[in-house]
DNA sequence: CTGAAAGCGCTTACAG
DNA sequence: CTGAAAGCGCTTACAG
């Protein structure tokens, strides 16, 4: 009875040698004889045979895979992300086992449990990761692992993530040297970091200009409540002369608020968001925003996972727990387009309440 | 010497058992005294044992794994498909081993053929399969597949894929009993299939309509090719009433021309388009058009795919090389609301050219 | 209900 | 340069 597939014995057969020698004449080493591993090499094409990954991966400990585990899968962060991490995965030749697992911190706790044997490295992006010995309980011990826009209760394993604070900073200056100075922050929801970090950065690039006034909104990163804070900032006196909402869609949601009540932008007031989401080139006026390249986050997490499953991870000690940041960067759209308003209108709009 | 990681024969050894016993209490068999199954399962979770994929995998020639082969991952299209199949696989206790490879069907091959013993099944959406061979060649051998929006010279796999033509066939339907009867049609690229089958929907529908008008204008799917589709159906004499572009991008490109011509949509012209991409519902007026549930898509496949899985491959026959259609679904949106423009109307407007 | 043993398909020192 | 053999960590008939 024919076998259902063919495996290495099949091939060494075939070629004449034994399985060893086909092995290393499939890997490439060089200790196999030219004429040797030529009538291998042909025996496998003939044969249509390729290596039983699991067999191989248990042998020769490696699976050339690494695993990926992600909170969720919807929309476009997650997309690019995982398009970031794909590309370096295939430049460097590695597969991807891929876990995304929505619900709770069991879960995502066995899915992390189930990637030993299967994967070399972890690249995990996870909520729980704060609560304490969540990590340490469920990363397969011997795995080298790469943290992702998450925030581990003890440092253990590399981060990376956005830098959403210098960022804000980036976003309040463009502003600022446009000549704005009464500057609106949008908020996002108070439990995300992302939101948190954001307003920190308003706050302190705000509170570097001595003539700067800041006054904030709250939000929920959504386009409702966006459109909310629109109207309470028009309704506001002095009105600000620029907003800077948390994120984009906020940021649109702004924006409509602002055209229904016949408001200019960026004429009587400018308009800015942050993540560049693909909307924010299509509206009118096209958005400012700071653009977060996601997909760059995803390599280089990747590449700094790769750098730790090559060394071994033997030797990762206390040292290499380090922590890189992304800068975002800023995109500069009609939405703040030109200069702030003319002197004589700012000056009458602060004449209510004029200011050192 | 500490072993690095701890292995079947360490819990084995902590419960006072042997490695098949530990087997077999921790994969849930019947065949287990209650007491013993306890001690196997306290000892597991002392050792924090989880056990090794490959191993497992070698030895119950199962991998608990799905392979998800792709050409690409840019865009929401892929986003969506790996959600949809994502959700099937957690839902079944599957992992999903991500692929995607752009470029040549070398690299494809390959990347089918290193699925080899790492998975139980393989989803493949490849523009190559239409090649006579390739997947015959690269398919590794016991593995059942079934195909996305592929289309294979040879029928060999079940496959899966959007009804295009049923889609158009239903957007025109929609057109014609708004009471529109000159119809412009925006095709996409020849190459492309979905055009191909959109624009032979649309001809189809058309020609079931005795008094309707049919032209037809090239496109590319996007933006650009839709600006200049709409500026030349502007000046076409007698006008058409209503615009059917192949995909959404060309439809927005339409809609921008028409706005900048000064014509009213809905009510001068009627536009609608195909994919529900989610600009759709945020441009004025918001688009009419075709949803197509790429994350169905994928469940779908998944789905199939696991049946024959789950069956066991062997009796795969010719029976079950199946072709599936996924209806997309009509999205009635502002662009072509309300009626057609009254008789009178519609009556100047065809007065140059009179038909039955 | 439990254990000893074979086997899954590879890789890799170890001899020669 | 090549082969025989051990071993990777499991599962699963086969006995008992």
């Amino acid at each position: 009875m024919a076998r259902a597939t063919v495996t290495i014995h099949d091939v060494a057969q075939a070629a004449g040698v034994s399985v060893a020698t086909v092995s290393r004449a499939l890997n490439g080493h060089s200790n196999v004889a030219e004429p040797v591993r030529q009538r291998v090499h042909e025996a496998a094409q003939r044969l249509r045979y390729s290596p039983h990954g699991a067999a191989r991966s248990l042998s020769s400990r490696s699976t050339q895979t690494i695993g990926v585990v992600l909170p969720d899968l919807h929309g476009e962060f997650f997309s690019e992300l995982i398009r970031g991490i794909d590309t370096v995965a295939r430049g460097r030749g590695r597969h991807l086992l891929l876990s995304s697992c929505h619900g709770d911190p069991e879960q995502q706790g066995a899915a992390l449990r189930a990637m030993r044997g299967r994967v070399d490295g972890l690249l995990v992006m996870s909520p729980y990761a704060d609560r304490p010995g969540f990590l340490a309980e469920n990363l397969p011990q011997p795995l080298p692992a790469v943290l992702i826009n998450t925030h581990q209760a003890e440092p253990l394993c590399p981060a990376l993530e956005v830098d959403n604070h210098a960022g804000a900073m980036a976003m309040v200056r463009h502003l600022l040297e446009l000549g704005h100075r009464r500057i609106a922050f949008i908020g996002g929801p108070e439990a995300n970091h992302d939101a948190r970090e954001r307003l920190r950065g308003f706050r302190a690039a705000m509170a570097a200009q001595a003539d700067a006034h800041a006054s904030e909104y709250p939000g929920a990163f959504d386009e409702a409540s966006g459109h909310r804070a629109g109207q309470a900032i028009l309704a506001a006196r002095p009105r600000p002369d620029a907003v800077f909402a948390a994120n984009d869609m906020m940021a649109l949601g702004c924006l409509y608020a602002f055209a229904h009540a016949g408001v200019q932008v960026p004429g009587q007031i400018a308009l800015a968001g942050f993540d560049d989401i693909p909307l924010a080139r299509f509206v009118h006026p096209s958005l400012t925003t700071m653009r977060v390249s996601i997909a760059a986050l995803g390599g280089r997490a990747m590449e700094r996972l790769l750098a730790l499953v090559e060394a071994g991870n033997a030797e990762v000690g206390q040292e290499q727990v380090d922590r890189q940041v992304l800068a975002p960067e800023l995109v500069v759209r009609a939405s703040s387009a030109g200069h702030a308003p003319p002197p004589e209108r700012t000056g009458r709009r602060r004449a209510p309440k004029p200011e050192g």
